[in-house]
DNA sequence: TTTTTTTGTTGATTTAAATCAAGCTTTGCG
DNA sequence: CGCAAAGCTTGATTTAAATCAACAAAAAAA
């Protein structure tokens, strides 16, 4: 048995603006490709509920995991200005995402310039998203410290649409964080372990708690 | 004395047409701050010539490089949807940017959908590179292969601007570029030897030129 | 110009993470 | 259900990069 999505808070956010006009709900299951590398890109996404892993195919065909993305948060949106995806979006769990078709959009976009601006927004806030989760990846001295600061950054990126601000659901498993992170389950397992011990995190398969923010982010930034 | 920045590529982008609309062309001279975290955001830049470098002051005090800018690349575009910037954007070297108001931009749009379409091109294709930017640095096991892939990324995003597509003009510090790839000085010196004796890269001073765009390829993405 | 400071290179030692290896736990399936 | 497979954890050893340290080269200042 699947656990069931996350509810997304209410509110008017860009995405549900958009979302009235001219896109789709889809219930996505578990492994299922939204898109493929190469497939020609006729669609965006908004990720309603549950997550998504964006992968790449490397040359000795081991797939290297570029990113996870969450309620809010766009997924092929780099592909307005290309004819076709440039990696793969796959489902973790269950999930439930806006399919917004890029001719419609176009369309809709010369009628109505609000909708313009509100994919300027959109587009805006994944830069800044995008920006934010590569300075809090890039650049850490050691696997500590980098851990630390990808779990604080899931945390910001979820808490607008998680009911606590200190819980998370992570449906993503154990080796797809590791190869994001760029190393070894074994040393993600030591250091998630380490943590507990230190009482900063709980977890529980994947349920994972912040007991202690301050430390935690002591590690992430020192 | 200065290295003269290189010129552009003649040709209609997506910067210059907004360019001709509504912005401003600026000289900034080396180390001269573009704007610094905090500071209201009231515009967003388009790199024209030379080299930008984005960096994070950390609670110690300590910068970190969180990326660097080239030409036909955006700084400051996801402060459309913020009150204020959240880095600090510093000119290496001699550098020329188009500095577009944001609320000049906002007005045109109005009148002018095609603007407004021309951002929206601009903001996908900088996510492209974000994106790509990402990848190419993050989950590298070896310093080798992350300065390898970090270095065609930097071909890659300048091969348009510059004459040649093996030669660049990177006016960036070693400890910059250490600091951005996370590991120390002495670390990216020594590759750098190592790379030149195995004749994959000529390093003079700041004049790169890739030798053997094969191996370094495979040493990227291994 | 000489001096000082910054920036970059190379060597020796230490340390953090990879690797190798074994056991444990959970999940899925006939 | 029982078994197989996948996923996760922990320990011992090896290896890549950090650190410590000295020096060289280039820029900046006097």
């Amino acid at each position: 048995m699947q656990p069931i999505c996350r509810p997304l808070k209410a509110g008017k956010t860009e995405i549900s603006i958009m979302d009235s006009y001219l896109s789709k709900h889809n219930i996505v299951s578990n492994a299922t490709p939204l898109f493929l590398h190469q497939e020609p890109a006729d669609a965006i996404y908004a990720v309603c509920a549950g997550c998504f892993k964006l992968t790449e195919q490397s040359a000795e065909n081991n797939e290297k995991v570029i990113g996870f993305r969450f309620p809010g948060e766009l997924i092929g949106e780099d592909a307005i200005h290309n004819q076709h995806y440039q990696y793969n979006a796959v489902a973790v769990g269950h999930t439930s995402v806006c399919k917004i078709d890029l001719k419609e959009l176009n369309e809709c976009g010369k009628l109505m310039p609000e909708l313009q601006l509100n994919l300027i927004t959109l587009l805006s806030k994944q830069n800044a998203m995008l920006r934010e989760e590569f300075s809090s990846v890039v650049a850490k001295h050691t696997a500590e410290s980098l851990l630390a600061a990808f779990m604080l950054n899931l945390f910001k990126r979820n808490s607008r649409y998680q009911e606590s601000g200190t819980k998370l659901y992570l449906p993503v498993g154990r080796d797809a964080i590791a190869n994001h992170l760029g190393f070894r389950r074994e040393t993600l397992s030591r250091i998630f372990s380490k943590f507990q011990q230190k009482g900063l995190l709980s977890i529980q398969a994947k349920n994972i708690e912040i007991l202690d923010l301050a430390k935690l982010e002591h590690i992430a930034y020192s």
